[in-house]
RNA sequence: GUGGCUGUAGCUCAGUCGGUAGAGUCCCGGAUUGUGAUUCCGGUUGUCGCGGGUUCGAGCCCCGUCAGCCACCCCA
C-alpha cells in the first residue's frame, strides 16, 4: 500500500547543504558587519501574542488583515506567528527596560510568516536581516543607520538604488492626507478599481500605483515633502547632506510610502529591478512613536530589514554567491585489509583539523570517482602496496601537485603541498584555494 | 485572496489520432586499466502530482484538488 507522500508546506522551503554554504557565509559577513556599528544580537521569539502585531503594524494594513498566521493557542489565547521583527524588538525592549536613558541597538536574524500568494522573492516563510536603534531623534542616526545598509549590499556585492522619502510628523503627515484627499475626490472616477477603493482608507498608496493613468494623477499630485512640519523638514534637509558628504546616491521618491503604519519622519529602499516583481531589497524607516504606542517611555527609534532570500538571488545573478566548503583531502582504502590503516590516518588528520573524507574499501576505478566528486583539494589511496612499506601518493585533484612518502608523514607531505599547520578551523578551508593563490 | 502557465525516471526532457511508458544523463555490476578518472559489456530507473469521471481502453479528454513558476495585490 503505497503511503500518501508528506510535502513541505506551501510557500516554506528546504534548502540543502549546497544552498546552505551560501546562507552561512552572507551570515557571516552580516554579523562582522555590524559589529563594526556596534549592533547587539537579539534573539526573539518566533511567537507573540497576536495584539502585539495588530497595534505595532496597524489594523487597517494587508499584513495585519490577511496575512498572519494567527491560531489559539490551547488555553484559547490569540497567537501569531511573526510578520516582522520590529514589533517583538520594542516589546522585548519595553519589557526588559533596557531603553531608560539608553541607546541600545540590536540586530536579529531568523525566519518571518505572512500568508501570501508565493512567487519570485515571496515566500511564507521568508528570512530577514533587521536592525534597530533606539533613544536617538538626531538625522545623524539616520544617515548613520543608511550608511550600513549601503555597505550591507556592498558587501554582498549587490547592485541597487537608493529611494529615501519624509513622512514628517503624525500631525503633517494627517494634514496632507486631507490635502491629497481634496485633490484626488475631483478625480476619482479616473482612478483604478483599487485606487477608488483605497483612496479612503489610505489615499497616500494611490501614490504609487502601478495603473497608468493613476499614475499621471499622481504625478501632478502635492507632495509630501513640501508640506512637512519645519523640524521634520529641517530633519529631512540635513539627512540629505550628511548622505551626500558620506557619498551615498540617492533618489527623493515622493510616492514612498512604506506600508506599515508605524513609520514617521524618515523612510528608505532599496530596490533593484533584478527581482522581478519584488524589487525592494532592504526597507526601513523611523518609528518615533511606536515605543510609547506599546507602553513605554516616549523613545525615538529607527531600523531597517533586508530579506535574505531577494539577497542571495541578487548575489546569484550578480556571481556573488558562494559555494560549499571543500574537504581538503579523500583517503580511499583498496581493500578491506587497508581500511584501518586509512581511517587511522583520516583521524589523525582530523586531530590536525584536515578535513577529510574517507572511502571504501572499493576498486581503483570506483575510488577515483569517488575522489573527483568528493571535490577534496589532494587524493590519496592506500592498498596491499602500501601497508608493505610502499610510498603513499598525495596528488593534489586540480592541479600538478604530487608528493610521495611513507604513510606516518603524510601530514609532512600536506605541508610541502602548502597546506597551513595547525589549521584552525574545518569552515576555514574554502580560503585555501586563495591563500595559495596569494601566496 | 484573483488570474495565466506547468506537473512523466534522482536530473533534463520526448511521448503522434486515446491503443502494452521512452531517450540522454546519473547510478550499480563485470572486463580492461593499476595513480587522472579511458574504453567495452550488462542492469535498475516509474504511485505518469493526487482523486474522481468519460471510454472496451486515459500520460493524453473532462471535473476537482495539491504543488511549482510568473503576474496582480502586498511587501523584505
Amino acid at each position: 500500500m503505497a503511503v500518501k507522500a508528506l510535502q513541505a508546506v506551501r510557500g516554506m522551503n528546504d534548502i540543502f547543504p549546497s544552498e546552505v554554504a551560501g546562507w552561512q557565509n552572507l551570515e557571516t559577513d552580516l554579523r562582522a558587519l555590524l559589529k563594526l556599528y556596534d549592533y547587539g544580537e537579539i534573539r526573539l521569539p518566533l511567537l507573540e501574542s497576536t495584539e502585539l502585531f495588530a497595534r505595532a503594524i496597524g489594523d487597517v494594513t494587508d499584513i495585519v488583515q490577511k496575512e498572519m498566521y494567527t491560531f489559539a493557542d490551547r488555553n484559547g489565547d490569540s497567537l501569531t506567528l511573526r510578520p516582522e521583527g520590529t514589533a517583538g524588538c520594542v516589546r522585548a525592549a519595553i519589557q526588559h527596560q533596557t531603553m531608560r536613558g539608553q541607546t541600545p541597538r540590536y540586530y536579529y536574524m531568523g525566519p518571518m510568516f505572512r500568508h501570501e500568494r508565493p512567487q519570485k522573492g515571496r515566500y511564507r516563510q521568508f528570512h530577514q536581516l533587521g536592525v534597530e536603534a533606539f533613544g536617538q531623534a538626531g538625522a545623524g542616526t539616520d544617515a548613520e543607520v543608511i550608511a550600513l545598509s549601503a555597505r550591507i549590499l556592498k558587501q554582498a556585492g549587490v547592485q541597487a538604488t537608493l529611494q529615501i522619502n519624509s513622512l514628517g510628523s503624525p500631525a503633517a503627515r494627517a494634514a496632507y492626507r486631507e490635502r491629497l484627499l481634496a485633490y484626488l475626490r475631483p478625480r476619482q472616477a479616473a482612478l483604478c478599481e483599487d485606487c477608488q477603493t483605497r483612496m479612503e482608507r489610505n489615499p497616500l498608496r494611490v501614490l504609487d500605483c502601478k495603473v497608468p493613468g493613476c499614475q499621471e494623477i499622481a504625478a501632478a499630485a502635492p507632495h509630501l515633502v513640501d508640506h512637512l512640519d519645519p523640524e521634520s523638514a529641517a530633519h529631512f534637509a540635513c539627512l540629505q547632506d550628511l548622505l551626500t558628504a558620506l557619498g551615498i546616491p540617492y533618489v527623493v521618491n515622493h510616492s514612498l510610502v512604506r506600508g506599515l503604519d508605524y513609520y514617521n519622519r524618515t523612510v528608505f529602499e532599496w530596490v533593484t529591478d533584478a527581482l522581478g516583481a519584488q524589487g525592494t531589497v532592504l526597507a526601513g524607516g523611523r518609528y518615533d512613536g511606536l515605543v510609547s504606542q506599546l507602553g513605554g517611555q516616549e523613545t525615538p527609534a529607527i531600523g531597517f530589514a533586508v530579506g535574505l532570500e531577494r539577497l542571495l538571488a541578487l548575489q546569484e545573478i550578480q556571481g556573488q554567491l558562494a559555494t560549499a566548503a571543500q574537504p581538503l583531502l579523500f583517503v580511499g582504502a583498496l581493500d578491506d585489509n587497508s581500511l584501518a590503516a586509512a581511517w587511522k590516518l583520516a583521524e589523525h588528520l582530523r586531530d590536525q583539523t584536515v578535513s577529510v573524507v574517507s572511502a571504501g574499501p572499493a576498486t581503483f576505478k570506483s575510488l577515483m570517482k569517488l575522489a573527483e566528486r568528493s571535490k577534496a583539494h589532494f587524493q590519496l589511496l592506500i592498498g596491499a602496496g602500501q601497508l608493505q612499506g610502499e610510498p603513499v601518493i598525495i596528488k593534489e585533484q586540480d592541479g600538478e601537485g604530487r608528493w610521495e612518502g611513507s604513510l606516518d608523514a603524510v601530514s609532512t607531505g600536506l605541508q610541502s603541498l602548502g597546506v597551513d599547520f595547525p589549521r584552525h578551523a574545518p569552515h576555514t578551508e574554502h580560503n585555501f584555494a586563495t591563500a595559495r593563490r596569494l601566496k
